[in-house]
DNA sequence: ACATTAAGTGATT
DNA sequence: AATCACTTAATGT
């Protein structure tokens, strides 16, 4: 795709006019690679390193922990999102210690690395979406980890597919109980029978394939 | 019609 | 909440 696609800018300023000068910005587009991934497309990889620092304009990315051969979903990336931690992967030439898998069709720019140093020093609005994306990042993180210490499975998952619908705006969620239960690290018969306590309190709808969410 | 994949369930730990 | 072992239902070829 060409950079100098006229729905680039529009996208850019869609999504990122509010954090970035139009000088700025400019200078993204000179330099960026405008990239897609097709759902199910792997974006980051644990152990690889990262060339780019991506910027969303649409799509969503979900982030994964792995350990011997088990997963954990950490949080989902959107438009207006970059994925902070490549940030010191990049400059450090580190490599990534989560995978992430397109969940939603994504739209990116991708920015080369040696750019990166010089617009943390040039660009203050720049140094805050660093700074900001860590730390809103960190609170995700600890988010996670209470989830994981203080919530009962079933209001695990109940969270997990509001956090989907949220996301990618969307009740209707396409996805398997094997699919949940991988991302929640567990089996898919405890998902299966916790999807069935809550289609029968009415918090969600859910048939082969499909799950609704009939509850905010 | 047959095979494959997804989901439901009782019993046990 | 996890695991096993099995059944039933939905879907693809």
């Amino acid at each position: 795709m060409l950079i100098s696609e006229p729905t680039l800018r529009e996208k850019l300023e869609e999504n990122y006019s509010h954090l970035f000068e139009s000088k700025f910005l400019d200078e993204i587009i000179k330099v960026g690679f405008r990239s897609s991934i097709k759902r199910g497309g792997l974006l980051i990889d644990i152990g690889e390193e990262m060339t780019h620092i991506p910027l969303i304009l649409s799509g969503v990315i979900k982030i994964i922990r792995k350990e011997n051969k088990k997963e954990l979903v950490l949080y989902f990336l959107e438009h207006g999102d970059t994925c902070a931690i490549s940030f010191a992967n990049c400059i450090n030439r580190q490599q990534s210690i989560f995978k992430g898998i397109v969940e939603e069709d994504v739209d990116m720019v991708l920015l080369p690395v040696d750019k990166i140093d010089k617009w943390l020093v040039k660009y203050e609005s720049f140094r805050h979406f660093i700074i900001d994306s860590y730390h809103f990042r960190l609170l995700e993180m600890v988010e996670s980890i209470d989830d994981l210490a203080f919530l009962k499975m079933k209001e695990r998952l109940l969270k997990y597919l509001k956090n989907i619908a949220n996301t990618s705006n969307d009740l209707n969620l396409e996805i398997t109980h094997q699919e949940v239960a991988t991302d929640l690290n567990t089996s898919r018969v405890v998902i299966t029978r916790l999807l069935k306590e809550l289609h029968d309190e009415g918090k969600i709808y859910s048939k082969r394939n499909k799950i609704e969410i009939l509850e905010n």
